[in-house]
DNA sequence: AGCACGCCGACT
DNA sequence: GTCGGCGTGCTC
C-alpha cells in the first residue's frame, strides 16, 4: 500500500455526528457530495461523499469505497445545510443525511422495468410471508420486487418465489414520466394595481440574486398567491428551480391544477403519501434539474436540489410546519436558512403572520409586501362577541340565544352559516353518573372521545379505537355513562332541534381525506348545505362563496392550553374562521361566543385590529422572555415506567450547568403525561436571545445516556407543549 | 439502521 | 442441556 492515498469522508444516513473515511480507489471518479456505496461491517450503505482528503497517519485500516452513482453530486449548499441543520437540533448529521435520501430505489443501479402484483392463483405452498406478501400485492399497485418486498417486511426471495409459483405476475413498468419545462409567462392572471405592485417588489428581490427574506402579508381573498406566483416565475426565467411550501392539508389536487395553469407545466408534488415510484421520479428530477417547481409539504425541503433559486412558504404562520417526531425542525426557519446559504430569497406568505415573522420585520431583517382586500374591504369582517356569562345556552347545549337567532335570520335570507367549534367527535369526556370514572385511553393520559356516527370511542393522541361499554368499566353501572362536553357531532345534533329546516353539513378530518372530503366542500360551495359545522380544516383556504355568518361556538379552548403560542393560535385560528365569511358578493359577519368578552385578544379581534393585539402580545412575550424576545429548548424524557423516567429526568435537572441568562425549569409531568404507554416528563430550558442555546445544550448533555427503554428528545424552539 | 455479542427463561 | 428473548455497542 503506498502512503499517500486519497481519502473519503462520506457521511452515511445513519445516527452518527460525521462522516467515516474511506479510502478512494484510483479507478473510481470522487468529487464532493458524490454518493457512493461503501462497506459498513457486513454491509453495503449508500452515503454521500462529505469531502476529499488525503490519508493521514492514524493507523486505522481504511476500507475502500465501492462504487460511485452517475447522479449529479449532491450541492455544497445542500451539505452545508445538513451540517447546518443537525448542529441546530443537535441531532446527528447522519440523521439529517437519511432525511435527505428518503427516495426508496432513486439510486440503485439500472432501472428494473418489472412490477409485480397479484395473478389470483394461490401458490403451491402458504406461509405467513407469503400471505403478507399477497395481501399487499392484491391492494392493486404494481410494486417492483424489492419494494414489495419492503412493504410486506420480508426478503425479497419470497417475492421471486411467488412469482415463480405464478402466484405474482409480472407488468411492465412505463420508464418515469419525464418533466414538462414550465413557461413563466403562461398563464399570467389580470392583476389589480395593488397585486401588480406587490409582484414588483417581489421580482426585484429575486432579480438581486441575494439573500433576503420578504413576507408578503394580505387577508384571504386579496390574491397573494398569483403575486408569488410572479415571483416564482421571475426565478424560473432565471434559470432556477422553485420549491413552494404548503401546509400538508393544503396540498390538494385544485391547488396543483393552478400551478399548472400558471405555468403550463405540471409541478411536481411532494408529500407523505406519493407512491415509491413517483416519490423516485420526483427525487430524481430535483437532483437532476429538470424539475423546475417542486410544490411540496416540509420534508421537500430535503430533496437534492440542484439550482433552487426561491422558496416560498404559504401560510407561513402554520404549526404544521413543525415536525414533531423524528428530528424535530421547523420547516419554515429551515427554509430561511435554506436561502441563506444559497444566497436566495425567500418569500413567506400569510393572511395571519406569525409573531416571530412579525418581529423580524420591525427588526429590519425581513422586508414585507402588504395586500390589501380586492374589493377595498376591511380586514376582518364585522366581529360581534358574545358574552357567555351573561347570554348562557340551555344546560347541556352550546349555543347561546343570540347565536341561534343570528343563525335563524341567516338561513331566512337564503344564506349560508357555519359554525366552528374546533373539536371532533360527540363530546371530549365521558364521565360515569354513579362513580365519576372517566373513558381513559389505556395507552394515552388522555380522555377517549366518542365518535357516535362511528360508534366508537377513539384516542386523538394515539388513534386506540374502542367500543362504547354497556355498562361503567369501573362500578359496573349500566345506562350511566354520559357524555360531557361538546364535539362537532353533538353540535350538528343541537343545531338539527334548533333549525329543523337547515340542511347541515358537519366538516373535520374523519371525513376520510380524498373523494368523500373533496365531496363534501364541493356540495357545501355549491349550496347544497346551508349551515356548515365545523373543525379547523373549514379556517383552511377553502372557499364558500354563499358564507355570510359565522359562529365560533367556543372562542377560548385554545387559550386556556399551557403552550405559550396559544393565544397566537388563537388569533391566527379566530381571524381566519372569522374571514371565512363575506368573501362572496354579500358582506359577512362573524359571533364569537366566549367567557372572556374583556380579554384583550377578543377587544382585539371584534375591532379588527391586529396591530392592537400584536402589540400586546409582543409586550406579553417579551416581558416572560418568551421567543422571539428570548430561547427556549425543550427535554423530553420518556419511557414506560412512570417513575424511572421522574428519576432520570430530576437527575438531568440537577446536572444542568448553571450558566449567566440560562434557566432550567421542571422536570414537570408532560401536559399529556402519557403518549402510547410512554410515561414523559419536561424540562424547559429558557435563555436569553444573545444565550448560544445550543452550545449550552450540548455542554449538558455531553455525558447523558439515557439507560435501557428511557428515551431522551431534545426539540429545540419547541411549538407543540405535548 | 443493521447486525453481533451477550446474559437469563421455556422447550425440541 | 440448548434455542432465543432483546439490551448494548459498533460500524471507517
Amino acid at each position: 500500500m503506498t502512503g499517500d492515498s486519497a481519502i473519503a469522508e462520506v457521511l452515511l444516513p445513519l445516527a452518527l455526528d460525521g462522516p467515516y473515511s474511506y479510502r478512494a480507489p484510483a479507478g473510481l471518479r470522487l468529487e464532493p457530495g458524490a454518493y457512493v456505496s461503501v462497506p459498513l461491517g457486513p454491509r453495503q450503505v449508500t452515503g454521500v461523499v462529505w469531502s476529499l482528503g488525503s490519508a493521514t497517519a492514524t493507523g486505522r485500516a481504511l476500507r475502500d469505497v465501492s462504487a460511485v452513482n452517475d447522479m449529479p453530486p449532491l450541492s455544497e449548499t445542500h451539505r452545508k445545510f445538513v451540517d447546518w441543520l443537525a448542529a441546530y437540533y443537535l441531532e446527528p448529521a447522519g440523521n439529517v443525511l437519511r432525511m435527505v435520501l428518503r427516495a426508496p430505489g432513486a439510486l440503485e443501479g439500472p432501472r428494473e422495468q418489472i412490477a409485480w402484483r397479484a395473478a389470483g392463483t394461490v401458490p403451491k405452498r402458504m406461509t405467513p410471508q407469503r400471505a403478507r406478501v399477497l395481501e399487499i400485492a392484491r391492494e392493486g399497485f404494481a410494486l417492483r420486487a424489492g419494494e414489495l418486498a419492503e412493504a410486506a417486511g420480508v426478503g425479497v426471495s419470497v417475492v421471486k418465489a411467488l412469482a415463480r409459483d405464478g402466484a405474482l405476475e409480472a407488468v411492465a413498468l412505463p420508464a418515469l414520466r419525464a418533466f414538462a419545462t414550465p413557461d413563466p409567462g403562461a398563464g399570467g392572471f389580470a392583476l389589480s394595481a395593488d397585486q401588480q405592485a406587490a409582484a414588483e417588489a417581489l421580482r426585484a428581490v429575486v432579480a438581486q440574486r441575494q439573500h433576503k427574506v420578504m413576507l408578503l402579508d394580505g387577508v384571504t381573498g386579496s390574491g397573494k398567491t398569483e403575486v408569488y406566483f410572479e415571483a416564482m416565475a421571475a426565478a424560473l426565467a432565471a434559470g432556477g428551480q422553485v420549491l413552494l411550501l404548503l401546509p400538508e392539508i393544503a396540498l390538494t389536487p385544485p391547488f396543483l391544477a393552478r400551478v399548472e395553469r400558471r405555468f403550463g407545466a405540471e409541478p411536481a408534488a411532494w408529500h407523505s403519501g406519493l407512491r415509491p415510484r413517483e416519490r423516485e421520479r420526483v427525487w430524481r428530477g430535483v437532483a437532476e434539474g429538470t424539475a423546475r417547481i417542486v410544490v411540496g409539504a416540509r420534508s421537500a425541503l430535503f430533496l437534492p436540489w440542484k439550482t433552487l433559486k426561491l422558496i416560498v412558504v404559504d401560510e407561513e404562520h402554520e404549526s404544521a410546519y413543525k415536525q414533531d417526531d423524528g428530528v424535530p425542525y421547523h420547516a419554515r426557519d429551515m427554509a430561511v436558512l435554506y436561502g441563506s446559504l444559497g444566497r436566495f430569497p425567500v418569500v413567506l406568505s400569510s393572511a395571519t403572520p406569525s409573531l416571530e415573522t412579525l418581529v423580524n420585520v420591525d427588526r429590519g431583517r425581513y422586508g414585507v409586501v402588504r395586500l390589501r382586500d380586492r374589493h377595498g374591504r376591511p380586514e376582518l369582517p364585522e366581529i360581534g362577541l358574545i358574552d357567555l356569562k351573561r347570554a348562557s345556552p340551555e344546560p347541556g347545549q352550546w349555543l347561546s340565544p343570540p347565536l341561534v337567532d343570528e343563525v335563524r335570520r341567516t338561513l331566512a335570507e337564503g344564506d349560508q352559516a357555519l359554525l366552528f367549534l374546533n373539536r371532533r367527535g360527540y363530546a371530549p369526556l365521558t364521565l360515569c353518573r354513579a362513580c365519576g370514572h372517566r373513558l381513559e385511553c389505556p395507552q394515552c393520559a388522555a380522555a377517549l372521545v366518542e365518535h357516535r356516527f362511528r360508534r366508537q370511542l377513539m384516542c386523538h393522541h394515539c388513534g386506540h379505537l374502542e367500543p362504547m361499554p354497556p355498562a361503567c368499566p369501573s362500578c359496573k353501572a349500566e345506562g350511566k355513562m354520559v357524555p360531557v362536553g361538546p364535539g362537532v357531532e353533538r353540535l350538528a345534533e343541537e343545531a338539527a332541534l334548533q333549525f329543523p329546516e337547515a340542511r347541515i353539513a358537519v366538516l373535520s378530518s374523519d371525513l376520510a381525506r380524498g373523494t368523500l372530503l373533496s365531496d363534501a366542500l364541493r356540495d357545501v360551495e355549491e349550496g347544497r348545505y346551508n349551515l356548515v359545522i365545523g373543525t379547523q380544516l373549514v379556517a383552511k383556504g377553502h372557499h364558500f362563496p354563499h358564507l355570510t355568518l359565522v359562529g365560533v361556538v367556543d372562542a377560548d379552548l385554545a387559550l386556556e392550553s399551557t403552550d405559550p403560542r396559544g393565544a397566537e393560535r388563537t388569533w391566527a385560528l379566530l381571524a381566519q374562521v372569522a374571514g371565512r365569511a363575506g368573501r362572496g358578493a354579500k358582506p359577512g359577519r362573524a359571533m364569537v361566543q366566549t367567557y372572556l368578552p374583556e380579554h384583550p385578544l377578543m377587544q382585539a379581534l371584534r375591532k379588527g385590529d391586529r396591530d392592537a393585539y400584536f402589540a400586546q402580545e409582543k409586550a406579553i412575550r417579551e416581558q416572560a422572555g418568551l421567543p422571539p424576545y428570548g430561547r427556549l429548548a425543550a427535554l423530553v424524557v420518556s419511557g414506560p415506567d412512570g417513575p424511572d423516567s421522574e428519576r432520570f429526568a430530576r437527575q438531568l435537572g440537577h446536572s444542568a450547568p448553571l450558566a449567566e441568562g440560562v434557566s432550567v425549569l421542571g422536570p414537570a409531568a408532560a401536559p399529556i403525561a402519557m403518549v402510547r404507554g410512554r410515561h414523559r416528563w419536561r424540562l424547559l430550558v429558557k435563555a436569553r436571545r444573545e444565550v448560544n442555546l445550543q452550545a449550552y445544550l450540548r455542554l449538558w448533555l455531553k455525558d447523558v445516556k439515557p439507560r435501557g427503554s428511557l428515551a431522551l428528545q431534545v426539540d429545540v424552539d419547541p411549538y407543540n407543549f405535548l
